[in-house]
RNA sequence: UCCGCGGUAGCUCAAUUGGUAGAGCGUCCGGCUGUUAACCGGAUGGUUGCAGGUUCGAUUCCUGCCCGCGGAGCCA
């Protein structure tokens, strides 16, 4: 007899009639004597598969009735399409095979507190609604390199390990390199990006960057991924208009691909619907209108909180650019506004519903006196940042870049809690582990 | 660093005014031939964060400490 065909659970559907092998685990177990219900996982989706004492020897049977959750199993059956099977078809078992037969696994049907599925992030990134968290994500980075690379980007990435800070007054984290004394983690690939562009003139590049900044908020992790595009010859508007194509194209390609796992996590697919462009754009001097209004005046020439970005926000049914900050608020790098030096070409991105900043960018500085003198005023190494001036000594062009968090823009589509919930593993300022 | 909350069974949580520390889930045993977080019966399971104090008696009240969590600032 021909061993039966190995079947993703996915595909199940497609093989009713037919005897298969499934190959997974088991996330849960129902029985009712005569008959078990086993509940297999195999990363593609759940099936029910049936074992029937008139259907498996005796051994057989009285093993499915003793199987720990997560047990590793090999399992052959005829797919049978039942109204009464979530998914509506399951497996006839007629031969099981246990790889291994699990310990008592801690996770169990009833709730759990965050912090203990943390601990177990190892086993908890197994439950459905971590498989539709991680599902998501992969489709927000999926889509945002397919919009690049349709529109002319180089991907050319940014190294992790660097001589100095981008933007100086974050903290970093250090470590030790050989003889050459202090290295730390990047926290944006920008200046290495803005090298790229001249050479390439479209470029992104995509990376983890770190944050040693001792931030204990839902919207911080010490450790994320950020991708960042750089375009030379590009202005303020025409960043704009990039990035809010760029977003519009994510939420469209994530709510196209992976609309049941945004139903399997109970977000609401129709204010992401509205997420086309345009986008609003308000000044920083407008916002500070809004606020006023709101009753949360900011003096000018302070950055937003989190409280203020919300309500900003909650005025708008799409994401919002607020652009021309007070230089003081912004990196030393960022291009002043030739009718008004005391802002700053920037433009930051503002998620719906709290989930803050999800892009920060706008232009940069081309003029190499103009450059130097901010490294001066911000107490700059200068000798660190002598080959990012070269590239205003040779072909220096107005140009634009920005860079999207990615693990706030899956929780924003997500409709997470928590951005701990978007990354696989979550490095906070108090969890390094697992 | 600041503000707030908390620490009771492996997990999630109860415990009245200070009066024998319980339940669900998990685990183990048993029952059930269509279950849907299955259900039913039984068993298992505790230095109530630590130290001290008040009291006949402290999970409960007081003091100190330790640990954890949530939020803020900063930022994506």
């Amino acid at each position: 007899m021909r061993a039966a065909p190995v079947v993703f659970i996915e595909a199940l559907p497609g093989h009713v009639g037919e005897t298969v092998e499934v190959r997974g685990w088991l996330a849960n177990r129902r029985s009712s004597g005569g008959i078990h219900f086993l509940l297999v996982r195999d990363g593609t989706g759940l099936a029910q598969a049936v074992v029937s004492g008139k259907e498996v020897d005796a051994e057989t049977f009285a093993r499915a009735d003793h199987l720990p959750a997560e047990s590793s199993l090999i399992l052959t059956g005829l797919v049978r399409a039942d109204r009464r099977a979530p998914g509506g078809v399951e497996v006839t078992v007629r031969a099981l095979t246990v790889v291994q037969e699990a310990a008592p696994y801690p996770i169990t049907p009833k709730e759990h507190g965050v912090e203990f599925l943390m601990d177990h992030r190892h086993l908890w990134l197994r439950s459905p609604r971590q498989h539709a968290v991680m599902r998501v994500r992969a489709e927000v980075i999926r889509a945002a390199a397919a919009f690049l690379d349709g529109s002319g980007f180089l991907r050319v990435d940014a190294p992790i390990l660097t001589p100095a800070s981008v933007e100086g007054t974050t903290t970093l984290f250090d470590v030790e390199y050989f003889d050459l004394g202090r290295a730390y983690l990047t926290q944006s690939g920008q200046l290495y990006n803005e090298a790229a562009a001249a050479a390439f003139g479209r470029v992104y590049c995509f990376g983890p960057t770190f944050r040693a900044e001792k931030s204990k908020t839902r919207r911080h992790l010490t450790e994320f991924w950020m991708l960042e595009p750089e375009v030379a010859y590009l202005a303020l508007d025409g960043y704009m208009d990039l990035a809010e194509a760029f977003v519009a194209a994510i939420v469209r390609d994530t709510l196209q691909h992976r609309a049941r796992e945004l139903a399997t996590l109970g977000r609401d697919p129709e204010p992401l619907r509205r997420v086309v462009p345009p986008f609003p754009r308000i000044a920083y001097d407008e916002a500070r209108e809004i606020l006023a209004a709101a009753g949360k005046p900011v003096p000018w020439g302070e950055d937003f909180g989190a409280d203020e970005e919300t309500v900003i926000s909650s005025h708008f049914d799409r994401p919002v650019f607020v652009h021309r900050y007070p230089a003081a608020c912004k990196a030393f790098y960022m291009q002043p506004d030739p009718a008004r030096p005391e802002v700053v070409l920037s433009a930051d991105l503002l998620a719906p519903d709290g989930y803050g900043e999800i892009i920060g960018g706008g232009e940069r500085i081309h003029d190499l006196a103009l450059l130097e003198r901010r490294l001066a005023e911000y107490g700059l190494p200068r000798a660190t940042y002598e080959w990012y001036l070269d590239l205003r000594r040779y072909g220096s062009v107005p140009h634009s870049g920005f860079g999207l968090g990615i693990e706030r823009t899956v929780a924003w589509i997500c409709g997470l809690e928590h951005i701990r919930e978007a990354i696989p593993f979550p490095r906070l300022l108090n969890r390094l582990s697992p």
